[in-house]
DNA sequence: ACAAATCTCGATTAAGTCGATAGAGATACT
DNA sequence: AGTATCTCTATCGACTTAATCGAGATTTGT
């Protein structure tokens, strides 16, 4: 499965999130600015990300979004999930029975697509938001060695 | 990357070739009715296939396609490359530049993707034809046992 | 030379998905 | 009360995908 743009905004939401955990809610306005996402966009992946139970909302002045965990109990496969589905590289191994398939359940190809998507899976699932901040940290920090 | 079924296509017409292997240039109706494919679109399918170099076309009466190489020396992942381009999982991980991407090659993300494409490709290109052929067959006796 | 079967090539169409935007409504804070 | 913010649903255009078509080129066999 391709990362759809969507997906990627919304993890550079959630990052966004992450990075200022803990500063109360955060505008959609804000995060569209700072990671350069079309806002009215942004408010439909938001909303879908909180009816998943990854982000909280507040309403009113002073509302915006926050994450409903830590970031380091949010996986990069959740965001993604939330966002575009199960992560299955082909509708015959993702869904639940054996559809859009003329060979019902008896395809050569199952398996490999199957260990494909677990492949996926394990990479994605394996990454935590934290993760990703704290590999910004770093290089950020190289930046900074470089130019001492 | 979701495979298509443009390339679902291709897999089973290469397996079926593969199966056929030595006897000679099977034609397009005979792949489409085996492995229940449109023919019109297997001609689409097959012509790119020859493009690339997988198969060779022998025209006229008696004519059709086989494989160029061994089915052991064929790997998934060359006919899903063929069908449907490189193998990877977002559009800035893939090309050839840091393009549609706001943060041009600094991204944080960029490693993930990159870590998910090289999943994909390891289970691609690391499984050939000839072990599918291979499985079926194993599967086949499986089945066979039972009945007895 | 001819006819038939087959591949070759480019164009076309229909349907679906994706990215993005819009407007009207609900809620919370001051 | 008023304002700023989130919430929901609908919509739009562009693009991709699956599938089909027609006319042409090539080979085989007679």
């Amino acid at each position: 499965m391709i990362i759809t743009q969507k997906s990627q905004y919304a993890m550079r939401a959630v990052f966004e999130l992450a990075r200022r955990e803990g500063c109360g809610p955060v505008k959609i306005g804000e995060i569209a600015e700072a990671q350069a996402i079309p806002p009215r966009f942004l408010e439909n992946i938001l909303n879908q990300l909180r009816q998943g139970g990854l982000v909280e909302s507040r309403r009113g002045k002073e509302g915006g979004y926050l994450l409903s965990r830590l970031a380091s109990e949010i996986s990069a496969g959740e965001v993604i999930r939330l966002t575009q589905g199960p992560i299955c590289v082909a509708e015959c191994c993702g869904g639940t029975v054996e559809e859009r398939c003329p060979f019902h359940g008896d395809c050569v190809f199952l398996p490999l697509w199957e260990r494909a998507s677990r492949a996926l899976e394990s990479v994605y699932d394996g990454t935590t938001i934290a993760d990703l901040v704290g590999q910004e940290m770093t290089r950020h920090a190289g930046a900074l060695m470089y130019s001492i």
